[in-house]
DNA sequence: CCGTACTATCTAATCGATTAGATGAGAGAA
DNA sequence: TTCTCTCATCTAATCGATTAGATAGTACGG
């Protein structure tokens, strides 16, 4: 009936029950490469029932190379922009019958190595990379053990592997024609500390839109929501809190939120805020956020697309703005 | 120097190098079941540097029946309390060497078994099991197949398998003490749509704790902050907001300061919150969040612990009041 | 009635690492 | 010198599933 611990039931033990050669069974469990007669087929299965036979996929990847476990290397699921989008490729390759192997590497090349080295050994038949702003092109490692990987979010600079971004640039255009809408002519920006990979293009995008204003400011923190209060609170204290900033992330924004909000520098009557992520969760910040929205499941899908269509081209996805009320508008 | 992607190292190639015969090698790999002569030792070490020889971790553990991967069953770990667990749960397995495997069940106990299912086809070693709140227990299915699992933030009534959770009930009578002392007479309860598990738990003991008001208001939503945002607007509309809310996860707590914030409600100054989950985000909400804070960290590695320790004791972590602003409190 | 062409199965090699049992060389005791 | 012990290594079976090649059995045309 089912399997007792000491002894899992095999391939063998199917086929002595099911009276045939374990190349049988094989043949039916899998609708192998060769046909079998009908009446063995029943009995086959039926043995498999009985037993209650579940393959073991351990052989199964010895003989046939492929485990159908995916390696995901993300810089930090605890980050809800992270997570969001780790979720959604764990469940875009759950969709094709795969496996997750998760590593967070904590913003750190040397952990993002040290990650796909050991899914390398576990033999992962392809990789995913959701790396913050790493520089490092981790997926020549994986390329030169002939296993196929993918960047989400951000790709190293002359990566050979396929890349699978939001279009920043026009997303930065967008909210900061936007903010000018509304009358601001200062738009600060909120980086990230490093200032590389797709924040670098946030910022590069941002320096481009705001030329023609010498005193547009760049501000700087980490990617999380105490040092994004922190700052807000020094901004305060200093009397330099900007009227419309733009943020990087979505964390970065809903810590300038409670920030100003503790410094009674409210958005958005005091600051508006416009912030690039676009999580779920920005709908529910006090005030809401406005956002331009990465479309993070169709992402997460082409990614693994890519991965299993062995394309080799990468994608930019379009990142509308959605707007609620912390850049100043008043929601229906 | 670097295996090539056609034909990756074996042992057999680093014993051919080497001069010796492949047990040997292995002897030397892992330090084997028998000592290896020194200049031998020597000799297999530079070969397999040369060779850039990985052991295939596929072939040890269809020999060694041992895997070196955890599962993890995961309800969404794309809510922020989940998420955060599930990345302390990766950590603490990976400093024991351990690869983790995720899925996420989504809140739904049939895929719950699902993943378990594929995962122990998978032959982890183990499982760690983080459920929102199900009553199935899906250890007995690990069990049956000799693998150790354990639960984490709930587990099953009368399931046999270790769990580590919070001590809710105190945690409650914290909170329930602190709004008291603040002078409301009148605490609501937000729980989820099903109240059982943990929240479950906590809706018994806050209903323990206000036994003496017979108008004491339970409210119920989805655990999501886009529920609770609406249920705020909709008790705001119909005059019906409690002065003073227990909400039984911080995603509920931060969806109610959004919709009171947008009704002219705000907190802490028409309606005092004390949230029961204490995620770090929790203190960067607009205003910062008073809760019960979970050792989420703490509780991760003592679940890993008991997992490998054998030992099949059930665990109770202390939540202590962290008070910031949501309650009426002012921040130092 | 026989050879050709299939069809349905079986036999056994294979994937790469582990490890018990066999083998052989050298040290020390009698 | 010969016998016994140790140590260092080697040989080969094993884990469970996959699959190419061999083999037996059936059908059909000539």
């Amino acid at each position: 009936m089912t399997n007792r611990a000491d002894k899992p039931i095999t391939l063998a033990d199917v086929a002595r029950r099911a009276g045939t050669s374990t190349a049988v069974v094989s043949y039916v469990i899998n609708n192998g490469p060769r046909p079998v007669a009908a009446a063995t087929r029943e009995r086959v299965l039926a043995a498999a029932a009985e037993l209650g036979y579940r393959p073991n996929r351990i052989a199964r990847a010895l003989r046939s190379r492929t485990t159908g476990v995916v390696g995901l290397v993300v810089a930090d699921a605890s980050n809800p922009y992270f997570g969001a989008l780790a979720r959604h490729i764990e469940q875009a390759l759950d969709k094709r019958d795969r496996l997750t192997l998760v590593g967070n590497a904590d913003y750190s090349a040397d952990r993002e190595r040290h990650l796909v080295d050991r899914f390398l050994a576990a033999q992962v038949d392809a990789l995913v990379i959701v790396s913050a702003d790493g520089e490092d092109d981790v997926a020549t490692r994986a390329e030169a053990a002939g296993v196929p990987a993918v960047y989400v979010h951000n790709g190293p600079p002359g990566g050979r592997a396929p890349v699978v971004a939001a279009d920043n640039q026009n997303a930065v255009q967008e909210a900061v024609a936007h903010l000018r809408a509304h009358g601001h002519r200062h738009i600060a920006f909120l980086s990230g500390p490093h200032d590389t990979g797709p924040v670098g293009a946030r910022r590069a995008a941002w320096h481009a839109a705001v030329a023609d204003d010498p005193d547009a400011v760049l501000l700087r923190c980490d990617y999380s929501r105490a040092a994004a209060d922190a700052l807000a609170r020094r901004l305060a204290a200093q009397g330099a809190m900007p009227q419309a900033l733009i943020t990087a992330t979505d964390e970065q924004a809903t810590g300038v939120l409670s920030g100003a909000w503790a410094c009674d520098l409210p958005a958005p009557d005091r600051i508006a805020v416009i912030s690039l992520d676009g999580t779920p969760e920005s709908a529910h910040t006090a005030p809401p956020l406005t956002v331009t929205r990465q479309p993070l499941q169709a992402m997460a899908e082409q990614a693994i697309d890519l991965l299993f269509g062995h394309a080799s081209c990468s994608l930019v996805a379009h990142a509308p703005l959605v707007i609620r009320r912390s850049c100043g508008c008043d929601e229906a």
